[in-house]
DNA sequence: CTCTCCTTGACAATGCATGGACGACTGGTA
DNA sequence: TACCAGTCGTCCATGCATTGTCAAGGAGAG
C-alpha cells in the first residue's frame, strides 16, 4: 500500500542521500565523505545497504563546515566544534566582512566550451556563451572569475601548441567588446565621480583595463575609457578634459618594465597632485617591485582596485 | 489543426494506459512497471484484460517521484512516501537547492531604496538601481530574489496607504521593461527549442510572463514574448506560427478563476497535442486547484519551470 | 493479423563505499 | 632561495547495491 497515513513525526523523518546533501550544500561528494573519514566531522545514519542518510540538522551543519572552510579555517579545527560554536563563528564571519567572493565553484564546463568555441574559430559561439554567462552570474563574478580563467586556459593552450595567434585575437577581441558592452549599458548616476581608465605606452593589452572600466562603473562610477597603448600626455589631457576624480591603468605583459615604469612617472607628473593613480592587472605588481614613486597605488586584482576607490569616492 | 482524434476527454477520463503516462511523465514505460513490480510506488486499476489504467492522481505521483528522483533520491525509499510527504519533499528539494549564492546577506537596502524612488515617482532612479543591481547578480537572482521582493513591499507600502496607484504603475512599468531588456539582450542560438510566452486573457500582469521569458532564454530557449492579457486563439496561431516547441503562462491575479480555466481549455484544445501548455505564477496554483486538465502542467515558481523545460527541451 | 501490453528473469550501467595515493598549496626552516 | 612537512581537495581501483533496460513468450485490443 503507498499511500499509509503520514508517520506521526512532525518532520519528514527520511534522511538525506549524498547526492542531496552535495546538492545543497554544494560540497562535493568526497567532500562529504573525506570529511567524515578524516575528522568525523558528520555521522550520518546508514540503509540496511551501507549508504549515508543525513538528516536536516547535518546538512546544516555540512554548511556550516562550508562557510567556516570558505572563510579560511581549517576543516580539522573546525570538524571538531559544536553546532553553537560553528553558528557563532558564521556570524563573527560573517559581520567581519571577510571577501565574499569564491564561494561558486566556477564552471569549468563553461570554461572548456568557450575554449573549444575558440579553437574552432567560431566567434559567434563563443561570444553568445560568454554573454550568456555574464547575464547569469552577474558582471563582477564574470570578471573575476570567468574572464581570467578563459583567457588563462587559451594562454594555456596556445603554449601547448594547440591555439595560434588568430584564436588568442578573436578570443581577447570578442571578450574585449564583451566586457565594453557591460561597462557601458550600467547606467551612470548624473553627480557620479569620474574615472579615467586606460593602459599606458607600450602595453597593448586592453582587456583588463576594459575590466576595471567595467567594476567601477557598477560602483557608481562615471568611466571614460581611452583604450590601450596611451602616451601619458594624453593620458593627462584627457584626465583634465573630463574632470577626472580618479586615473585607474591597466598592465599585463609588462614587457619593458623599466619602460612601463617611466611612463608611469610620466604620467604622475602631468597630472594634479589631488588626483590619485592607481595601477592594476597582473603585470603590475612586477612594476611595483622595481619603483616606488610617491602617489601611484599598485592592486593585484579587481576586488582589491574596487576598495581603494571606494576610499577615493567617499574621501572625494 | 485537429489534434486529438479521440473523445474531448474533459475531467471525467477513466484512466490513462500506460503509453499516455509515459509521455507525460518522461519515464520510460519499463520504468512505470518496475517502480510498481519493485516498490509498489504507484498501483494503477486494471481493465478485465490486465492492462493498467492510471488515474491522474496517479501521474501526479509519478511525476512527484521523479522529481525525487532527479535530485538524488533512491526510489526504493520515496516510493513508500504518501503524497504529501512527496509534495513536501518535492518543495524542499527545490528551495533548498544550493542557493545561487551560498548565503544571501538580506539586500533591504537595494530593495528600500528602490521603494524610496517609487515614492517620489523618480522613475530614472529606480531604473538605474535596478538596472545595476541586475548586471552585479545576474539575471536569475534578480528575478528570483529582487524583482519579488520589490513588488512585495510596493505592495504592501500600498495597502499601507503610503503608495497609490501611479507609484505602483510606475514601478510595474520600469520593471516591465528591465526584465524585457534582459530577455532580449541574450543571446539566442541558432538552433534554439521555441518557446511562446504570455497571459492569458482576463490577466493583465505582465511581468511575470516577462521573467518566465528571460529564465528561458538563458536556459538557451529562442522566446517569443507576446505580452499581457492575449485571447486563446491568438496564443494558439502565434504558437503555430513561431514553430514553439512549448508554451508557457503566467497567471498572477487570477480575479476570475472559472474564466482563466476557461481560457487555458482554449488554448489547451487548439495547440498541437505534443506542444506541453505549462501554467506558473503566485495565481496559478489557486487555479490549478480548481481543475484538472490534461495536458497542462502546472508550477509555482520559476525554478520549477525551468525543470520542466529542462525536461521539455531534452524529450523534444 | 498486428500492435500494444503483461510478466518474468537477466543484464548493464550508474552510483555509492572504502582505502589509498597524488598533487596543489601553505607555512616554517635552513 | 630551496626544502620540507602538514593540510586538504580530488582522483582511482575495487566491490557491492541500486536501478534502468532489454528479451522472450504469451495474451488482449482493434
Amino acid at each position: 500500500m503507498p499511500n499509509r497515513p503520514s508517520a506521526p513525526e512532525g518532520h519528514l523523518s527520511v534522511g538525506h542521500p549524498i547526492a542531496v546533501v552535495a546538492e545543497r550544500t554544494g560540497l562535493s561528494r568526497d567532500v562529504l565523505r573525506v570529511w567524515e573519514r578524516r575528522y568525523g566531522a558528520v555521522e550520518p545514519v546508514r540503509t540496511p545497504g551501507g549508504q549515508r542518510l543525513y538528516s536536516d540538522q547535518q546538512v546544516r551543519r555540512f554548511r556550516l563546515l562550508a562557510s567556516a572552510t570558505r572563510h579560511g579555517r581549517n576543516i580539522s579545527v573546525v570538524a571538531r566544534m559544536t553546532d553553537d560554536e560553528l553558528e557563532r563563528l558564521a556570524a563573527e564571519d560573517e559581520s567581519e566582512r571577510l571577501p565574499p567572493l569564491a564561494q561558486r565553484p566556477p564552471d569549468d564546463s563553461l570554461v572548456e566550451t568557450s575554449v573549444a568555441h575558440a579553437r574552432a574559430l567560431d566567434a559567434v559561439s563563443f561570444d553568445r556563451e560568454l554573454r550568456r554567462a555574464m547575464a547569469r552570474d552577474g558582471v563582477p563574478i564574470f570578471l573575476d572569475l570567468i574572464a581570467p580563467r578563459v583567457m588563462q586556459r587559451i594562454g594555456e593552450e596556445w603554449h601547448a601548441g594547440r591555439l595560434s595567434i588568430p584564436h588568442e585575437h578573436l578570443a581577447s577581441a570578442a571578450l574585449l567588446a564583451i566586457i565594453l558592452d557591460a561597462m557601458r549599458s550600467v547606467p551612470r548616476e548624473p553627480d557620479a565621480s569620474q574615472l579615467l581608465v586606460a593602459t599606458p605606452s607600450g602595453e597593448r593589452h586592453a582587456i583588463g583595463a576594459a575590466a576595471v572600466g567595467a567594476a567601477a562603473a557598477l560602483d557608481g562610477w562615471g568611466v571614460t575609457y581611452l583604450g590601450a597603448d596611451v602616451p601619458a600626455s594624453d593620458i593627462a589631457t584627457a584626465a583634465a578634459e573630463c574632470g577626472a576624480h580618479a586615473v585607474a591603468l591597466s598592465i599585463v605583459r609588462a614587457e619593458d618594465p623599466t619602460e612601463i615604469a617611466r611612463n608611469l612617472r610620466a604620467v604622475r607628473a602631468r597630472l594634479p597632485a589631488l588626483v590619485p593613480l592607481i595601477v592594476g592587472g597582473s603585470g603590475a605588481m612586477r612594476v611595483a617591485e622595481n619603483l616606488e614613486i610617491p602617489g601611484i597605488s599598485f592592486c593585484g586584482t579587481i576586488a582589491e582596485l574596487q576598495t581603494l576607490l571606494a576610499r577615493e569616492s567617499v574621501a572625494g
